[in-house]
This record gives C-alpha cells, sequence and structure tokens, in this order.
DNA sequence: TTCCGTGCAAACTATTTGCACCCCG
DNA sequence: CGGGGTGCAAATAGTTTGCACGGAA
C-alpha cells in the first residue's frame, strides 16, 4: 500500500479530525497524524492488525493501543465507518470522498461486493417513520453467492488469505 | 424464563433439529435437546453466557463449550439466527415460527424495535440481482434513536443492565 | 507547565480447541 | 461396539487498560 491518498481527500479528512479533535478538547498527534493517512490511503475494508502492518511497513511505528484508541475518533467523526462481516474482528473502511454503499458478502469465497446504498437509506427512512423512530444510519449486508460461486463448479474455496476480495462496483 | 415453549413449535422444530442432525451423520443428544429447548423457551434475543445460565437455572447442566458447538448447528437448520448489534458478543434470536424480521437499535438506551422484514427482503433480492448476485438472506439494522429518547429529556441512560429491551410490533 | 497521549505489557472477554472419558445409534 | 459428543481447562484472538514517561498547546 502506498502511503499517498489522494490529497484533497486527505487535507479535508485531516481539516475534520483535527476541529473534532479540538473541539473535544483532544490533541492532533504525530500519532493520530501517521494513523489518519493509514486510514486514508486504505481504499480496501482493513482491520486494526492490518493497518498496523501497513504503518510500520511505511517507516510508522505506533502501537497497538493506540490504533485501537484513534479508530474510534475517527469513526466519530465520520472519516471511517465500522464494519462487521460476521467474523469476529471488526473491518473498518474509510468514507469520507465516498459514495455511501453497502455490501454483498459471499458465503463461499468471502468475496465483499460494494452498490449504492440510496434506495436502502430510503427504504430505512420510510420504515423508520412507521415506528417513531429517528433514523441516523442503517448496516445492511445481503449474504448469499456471488456471480463467480453462482455458476458451474465454483473456484473459491472459502475466504482467502489475506482477506477476502473487494469488488467496487462503477 | 421459563422452560417450556409453545409445545407445537419446539416439537416441529426438534424434529427439524433431528433431521438436520440426522442427514450429517450427527446425533440428538440430551445436551442438544436440552440447549434447543432453551433457545425455544426464550422469546427474546440472548448470549450464549445468557443461555448457559437459563438452563443451569433449569437445572440442566452442559457445560459452556457444548452451548458453542451447539448453537451453530441450530443456526445451519435455521431455528436461530446469529445478529450482531455492535456488541462484540454475538445474539442470537429463535426465528423458527417467528416472522422474517429486521431490528431497529436505538444509539441512546440500546432499545430494539423489530420490524416487518418484507420489504427489506424484497429490495435485497433487486439489488443482488443486478449485480447477478444470488441472495440467500440479510443483515438489516436501522441505528437511530427510538421514540422515547427522540422525544424531551429522554430517560434512557445507555444501555440497562441485564441487556435491552425488547420491542416486538403487532 | 499541564494534561493528554503513547508505548508496553498485562488484563479481559468471547470463543475455540485438545484430550480423556461417555453414550447414542 | 464405534465414532461422534461432552466437560474441563487451557489456548486463542481481538481488544482494552494501567502506568510511567513524553510531547502538544
Amino acid at each position: 500500500m502506498t502511503m499517498s491518498p489522494d490529497q484533497d481527500d486527505l487535507l479535508a479528512a485531516e481539516g475534520i479530525f483535527r476541529a473534532h479533535l479540538f473541539d473535544h478538547g483532544l490533541k492532533y498527534t504525530r500519532e493520530r497524524q501517521a494513523i489518519l493517512r493509514g486510514v486514508m490511503a486504505n481504499e480496501q475494508h482493513f482491520e486494526a492488525e492490518q493497518l498496523l502492518m501497513d504503518l510500520r511497513a511505511a517507516g510508522c511505528r505506533v502501537a497497538k493501543a493506540t490504533i485501537y484508541r484513534t479508530l474510534p475518533l475517527l469513526a466519530d467523526c465520520g472519516i471511517i465507518k465500522q464494519e462487521r462481516f460476521g467474523e469476529k474482528e471488526a473491518r473498518y473502511e474509510h468514507t469520507y470522498g465516498h459514495k455511501p454503499h453497502d455490501h454483498m458478502v459471499c458465503q463461499k469465497c468471502g468475496r465483499i461486493i460494494e452498490f449504492d446504498s440510496s434506495e436502502v437509506a430510503r427504504l430505512a427512512g420510510i420504515l423508520a417513520e412507521m415506528q417513531g423512530f429517528q433514523a441516523l444510519s442503517h448496516r445492511f449486508q445481503i449474504v448469499g453467492l456471488c456471480p463467480q460461486c453462482t455458476e458451474k463448479n465454483p473456484p473459491g474455496a472459502s475466504v482467502p488469505p489475506g482477506g477476502p476480495a473487494i469488488v467496487t462496483p462503477q
């Protein structure tokens, strides 16, 4: 992974992060900056452990604990989002500068397909209103078989090592 | 919790479970029967730990490991479903004899509101088809504020001890 | 200078697994 | 009988936390 995400996005995210930290009386440290960069540089879903490796590879020494302490801060200000695909470790993806989307998860090969979530959000709003519930966000996953695994004897033999492939449409 | 779930549902579920076990060359043991009963007796979302307590209270001694080994079997044959509401422990609910539903999760008080999932399932089917993906099931949660917490100074002070309240509509 | 933040390692928690004995089929 | 099943305890794995030192504001 390269440590140079889109400069505009990175700068904008940095601004949001600093503002959020300031509002809460927190500091913008070298470590938090490094983690923000690592996060923004990763266009895929990642785990805490993986982010740590990426940062190490890029020459930044951050403790695992710092990662775990920082990710929630980034989630709080909407720069990243925590996802959970049935596994026990949390996955994250940076959402800043991305279109809102949800995921289809292949039961067989673990592949993850993203798709636009506007229809889902609309339905969520309608359903929530029917119950007097104020919808703020949603989690939605469609579980099943991806195109590759649906047809003929599928190639996928469960989740490949190093995490499943991510398919981003459009 | 009483250990006497609806007799019809229990018997039917027992039949399904036994058939599933038989099909896979597995055995219907006293422990598995006890766990099935505990599961069917619980009309709410529960965790492995809680189920263990319930069974103990009902006079059944089962090891925690056995619970963890049995729950996936019950999920495999559709008697229960694993849910995850952001926490790290898995939650389960028995679905056999229940209408398919999804959940709204209140960010403030942890309350969980169930609602009919047919519209969601329909949308999932359409979205999946657009990608050539074969939808088998879905996970959907609307996160926000429940009616109680939306209005005036809400009473709910984060998730109450002993787990959040469950509201089943209709 | 004052807290907040960090690294490190130990603590936690939910879940899984190895193993010797048990029992369903 | 024989192979899966169970209990127990130890092992994992991901995440959290206590503490003493370091650095941003």
